[in-house]
DNA sequence: TTCCAGGTAGTCG
DNA sequence: CGACTACCTGGA
């Protein structure tokens, strides 16, 4: 069953910028993938596999959005429609946003930098978590890269006419899938040649010391913290739970609940956003990271999010970041 | 070859 | 608590 149609102007509350969102390198997954100037993505609508087919002329930020979808079973057009709604935070007024932007004089240049950037929420939570614990000291490339051959390893494959996608395991399967060569080694019954190499472990994924963090914490969202427990908390008791995770600090807690759950309010602090704020608040002093997420969070309210958001790839455009770079 | 990338956990004072 | 450091990996 295909369904196809369109989002159109008005349904979209300011301007859109599709490729920039989806390869802006938020945290809550991995690039969607690119075809033919489409996005795809194989996305959960009302319990089913659909594959998400998504075009956005960039150059004009109030065009419509087109969406083709694909599924097996039946999945009715509001609900794809409300998926892509909520991905891609098309309801967020940007250019309210902008009106807020325009009355900090630190905020305003980022307006022409980031036009169209939007929030580009998880479609998945639990993919989020782990994205985001991937992510941590680690470069963009390698987490995304991480999180898909995860996918393509655990998740289940689905087959369309564009190619092969896969879900995101469940946290009761990678929660049970071997942490390294060695692990994986132990498990199997038989012989294996002495040049036989080990993949379908989630070391092999290039997660690196973070594999253990995983699975532990994919095995705690099963049994104690669950999804939707955390989804219906308000933000400070979701950030202390979110925070026993391991490998779940501050940063990558905030990461999870903004991307995650969809709290606007969180001011995920990393390096850059540590130096941009200084640089533009505070010259010459130098703030702790928990300085500055409370200075954000109380200084941005509910755009907190968006800010940081923008903050990050205004200073990545206009050359500021690199004039930050080491100190 | 050496360094570093969108932090966190562990240790020590 | 606050400061300090090791840590997987792979691309530049």
């Amino acid at each position: 069953m295909i369904t196809q149609f369109n989002i159109k102007n008005q349904k979209i509350k300011g301007p859109l910028n599709l490729s920039l969102t989806i390869n802006s390198g938020q945290t809550s997954q991995p690039p969607w993938k690119e075809s033919n100037s489409y996005f795809q993505e194989l996305i959960q609508v009302e319990g089913a596999p659909c594959l998400v087919n998504i075009k956005h002329d960039d150059a004009d930020t109030d065009s419509n959005l087109e969406i083709i979808a694909e599924s097996t079973e039946k999945v009715s057009e509001k609900g794809i429609k409300n998926s892509v709604r909520e991905i891609f935070s098309l309801d967020h007024d940007l250019n309210q946003f902008y009106q807020f932007l325009s009355e900090d004089p630190k905020l305003t240049p980022t307006i022409e930098f980031c036009q169209g950037l939007r929030l580009f929420n998880a479609h998945n939570p639990f993919e989020c978590i782990i994205s985001s614990i991937s992510s941590a000291n680690c470069s963009i490339l390698r987490w995304t890269r991480s999180v898909n051959d995860i996918k393509r390893k655990w998740g289940d494959q689905y087959h369309f006419d564009s190619g092969d996608f896969y879900s995101f395991p469940v946290p009761n399967v990678l929660g049970n899938v071997p942490e390294h060569d060695l692990e994986e080694m132990q498990r199997c019954e038989d012989e294996l040649p002495e040049d036989f190499i080990f993949e379908n472990n989630l070391q092999a994924c290039g997660v690196g010391y973070r594999a253990k963090y995983i699975i532990n914490a994919a095995r705690m969202i099963q049994s104690e913290i669950g999804i939707q427990k955390v989804a219906r908390m308000r933000y400070d008791e979701a950030f202390d739970t979110i925070l026993q995770l391991p490998g779940v600090g501050p940063k990558v807690a905030d990461c999870i609940l903004l991307y995650g759950f969809k709290m606007g309010e969180a001011f995920p602090v990393d390096v850059w956003i540590k130096r941009i704020v200084e640089h533009l608040y505070f010259p010459g002093e130098e703030l702790k990271p928990q300085e500055v997420r409370v200075f954000g969070m109380e200084r941005y309210g509910d755009w907190a999010g968006y800010v940081q958001l923008y903050l990050f790839h205004y200073a990545r455009k206009s050359g500021l970041l690199e004039s930050l770079r080491k100190k």
